[in-house]
DNA sequence: GTCTATAATACGATAGAC
DNA sequence: GTCTATCGTATTATAGAC
């Protein structure tokens, strides 16, 4: 049934977050998720883009969700957003710096050789930014500045995530949260 | 040293930036640079690893030395940072959103996956954050805030190139700039 | 529909001629 | 020392049995 589907899609999101696009082979997410090879040509007719595609939009949605919930769970963005990046910067450390942005590496490797892909993790940024954004508006930044702040906010984080891996510590993540809170207590 | 070999290091940099660790193959390199397969291994024994580290130290210096021309052109770090942050922005759109940091896609590549990879990009990085910290302590910041600013700033300049690239405008580096000025705006 | 076996190709690395 | 030809093993994708 689409269980299995969906097992193919959960690999690949969770091998591409830690390996990148080109160093995940077809054959390990099989493996790994227990499918033939005729099965995932029979989901996904056209190959390894179509999967990452779904793969990516499924990354998207999940961290989307995280991303809502922490914000629901402040009345205020200067404490909603710096909460959310002290909880991503356990989240690194819980997986030994291995995971932590599940399209940062097939957003850098696609960037430039493949439209789909680039195009798929333009709208997972988008989705992201769009909530950072709005909670920002309700707590009385202007649309404008709401719009940069959380363009911003993920650009920090997903450095912020490079360089914590780099460095196999999360200081740079909690700095990245401390200073985006200064940023945000600086005033609209 | 010989010229050849700087021209295998060279190419690496440039086909790597674009395209990351795993989608360049070494006959890519080879037939750019116009060298054979034997010299590869005559200058680099230990194969694609060992280039690579020889060309992420390359581009870090190359790197290095940018970000120094522009803080020593201004007094001021509140005017030098962003300033780097928007001639990046314009490299970046000039090289059609193909280029823009040379050791992003190896530094996600090979955080968990090559231990090697993984030092010689933190290294990178570490030195550039070196720069950055120094002339913002020499600009009235404190030892401790330097450093957690020049981390973020790093952070956000490597998210917002990812931002860039995937946008394919230079609006998220724009706004990383903005937001860093009005962060180092906000006082020591 | 589900899967196995295999094709076609590219990879990194090496052996050995000169 | 410099290079060419080739090795073994990955890869993605397909053909065709059940």
């Amino acid at each position: 049934m689409s269980t299995k589907r969906d097992q193919i899609i959960d690999t690949t999101c969770q091998l591409m977050e830690v390996q990148g696009y080109h160093a995940t082979g077809l054959n390990q997410i099989l493996a790994e998720s227990g499918a033939p090879k005729g099965s995932l040509y029979y989901y996904f007719p056209a190959g390894k883009e179509e999967l990452t595609i779904e793969a990516v939009a499924r990354s998207a949605r999940a961290i989307e969700q995280r991303i809502s919930l922490v914000m629901a769970d402040s009345d205020d963005p200067i404490t909603a957003v710096p909460t959310f990046i002290t909880l991503l910067a356990q989240q690194v450390a819980a997986s030994n710096f291995s995971a932590g942005g599940p399209i940062t590496a097939i957003a850098v490797e696609s960037a430039s050789t493949n439209e789909r892909l680039r195009e798929a993790c333009r709208q997972a940024y988008q989705s992201w930014q769009d909530v950072f954004a709005e909670k920002l508006r309700q707590g009385g930044f202007s649309a404008a500045r709401s719009r940069r702040l959380s363009a911003v906010i993920i650009a920090a984080l997903e450095g912020g995530i490079i360089l914590s891996r780099s460095q196999q510590s999360i200081q740079p993540l909690l700095d990245v949260a401390e200073e985006v809170e200064l940023l945000l207590r600086g005033g609209p």
